[in-house]
DNA sequence: AATCCACAGGAAGCCCGGGAAC
DNA sequence: GTTCCCGGGCTTCCTGTGGATT
């Protein structure tokens, strides 16, 4: 038994440090994003001579490194700014994750020292007490906000950029810059003019890794994660290649890898293979699916039965107003009271996004428009998620009864 | 060219719970 | 306690629309 503990702690046959595989970790360097990172370097410089510097605007998909290398800038600077004495404090917020306007807000203001409630507050209020924290320390506040566009969208409001923005304005000692970080390459056009021209004075795009740059990357972590030839190098070169597949997502390429390993561990196999690489591709997705579906309020689990249960009654997709109808059928099967169109129809289009279902929408001329949807995961993965839901489970067999509303095409 | 289906999806507003301030 | 604010989920009402059919 010892021994076992002991072998998983070392790092055993196949990992000696499964930590640098993670993508919340930070190597020293960042192969293939030197640019960028000379570019925000020389954008934040000013910040240790206490004057202003510009805002900006990051842009790039997912696992692009815009995070990493904002966080990597930021931590040489504030090095820097202690090396020659000068305030400079700095802050990462991640919008999606925190949610609201408040609750960004309040999390600057802690970034600032600043207690406030997490909730209750008038945002007037919070914006005050940020300026009051600003102006007493008067240092350089330089702020990372990450996800920035899922917060302009859910609230279709800028008007907390538009305040981030003028805040410098009644302000004398203290002043902020923003690094806003987005997804979303179109995220500019739904922007008020006047937050674009003050929060996008500069701005960095970060490409998709190529399929041999991600393989670089890779490589320098996989050298310390594993032990010696442990890794088959084609191994490493499908993983590089899936991921660059997916839009280039190192964060793909770095979990692919950690999973590989894991599995080439637990068969107690002395090498990691491309063969491991491939069962590591379906169990990530695997485990994303299960923990989104695990997820999945009352009725989107309702909802999702019902497609689940019309496609396999029978063989064409089916369209929102089918699925309608089996899921008010559920509803009452079960007891619940059922949503109305406009909000199902809202659903649907979330589980879309989620990439649980896919819906797009079709024209029948004649015979109206509507979304074609179609179940986008696997049947079993959704039984098995939500076998454990005693209020749910019970539909999962529960067949459609014969539809009316069904087109001859 | 006009019609018309079966919805899509925007806008506004309601209701609720949670919490702060007074 | 009362009053205010915020956000989330939802409904109601609405206008818009691609293209087969008339």
């Amino acid at each position: 038994m010892d021994l076992i503990f002991e072998q998983v702690l070392s790092g055993g046959q196949i990992f000696r440090d499964r930590n640098l595989l993670r993508h919340d970790y930070m190597p020293a360097s960042l192969p293939h994003r030197e640019e960028q990172i000379k570019r925000l370097g020389s954008v934040l410089a000013p910040a240790l001579s206490k004057e202003r510097v510009s805002n900006l605007f990051a842009y790039g998909k997912t696992g692009t490194g815009k995070t990493i290398v904002a966080k990597f800038v930021l931590d040489r600077l504030q090095k820097k700014a202690r090396d020659y004495g000068r305030a400079v404090d700095t802050s990462y917020v991640n919008c999606r994750l925190a949610g609201t306007n408040y609750r960004v807000i309040a999390d600057l203001c802690r970034g600032l020292g600043q207690d406030v409630p997490f909730t209750g507050l008038a945002v007037g209020e919070l914006f005050d007490r940020l300026r009051e924290a600003l102006q007493s320390r008067g240092s350089a506040f330089l702020v990372v906000l990450d996800e920035i566009d899922a917060l302009v969208k859910r609230s279709e409001d800028d008007s907390l950029l538009y305040e981030l923005t003028r805040i410098n304005e009644r302000l004398d000692g203290g002043w902020i810059g923003v690094i806003g970080i987005s997804n979303d390459l179109h995220f500019k056009d739904f922007l008020d003019p006047r937050v674009l021209s003050s929060l996008g004075e500069e701005e960095l795009v970060f490409k998709p890794y190529t399929s041999d740059e991600l393989y670089d990357i890779l490589k320098g972590r996989a050298e310390q994660a594993f032990q010696p030839d442990v890794l088959n190098d084609g191994a490493l070169r499908l993983c590089a290649a899936l991921a660059a597949g997916e839009h280039g997502d190192a964060r793909r390429a770095l979990d692919l890898l950690r999973v590989a390993g894991e599995i080439g561990e637990r068969s107690r196999e002395k090498n990691v293979l491309e063969c491991h690489v491939r069962m590591a591709q379906q169990k990530v997705e695997h485990d994303r699916v299960t923990e989104v579906l695990s997820s999945l309020p009352l009725h989107s689990r309702i909802l999702l039965i019902s497609v689940m249960n019309l496609e396999s009654s029978r063989k064409e997709s089916s369209v929102t107003g089918d699925v309608y109808e089996v899921y008010r059928e559920l509803c009452g099967a079960a007891a619940i009271e059922s949503l109305t169109q406009r909000r199902i129809s809202g659903l649907l289009n979330e589980l879309d996004i989620m990439g649980i279902i896919n819906a797009r929408v079709v024209s029948f001329g004649r015979y109206g428009r509507t979304k074609k949807i179609r179940l986008g995961v696997e049947p079993r993965v959704v039984s098995s998620a939500f076998g454990t839901d005693e209020l749910v489970k019970g539909l999962l067999g529960h067949m459609p009864r014969g539809l009316t509303g069904q087109h001859v095409h």
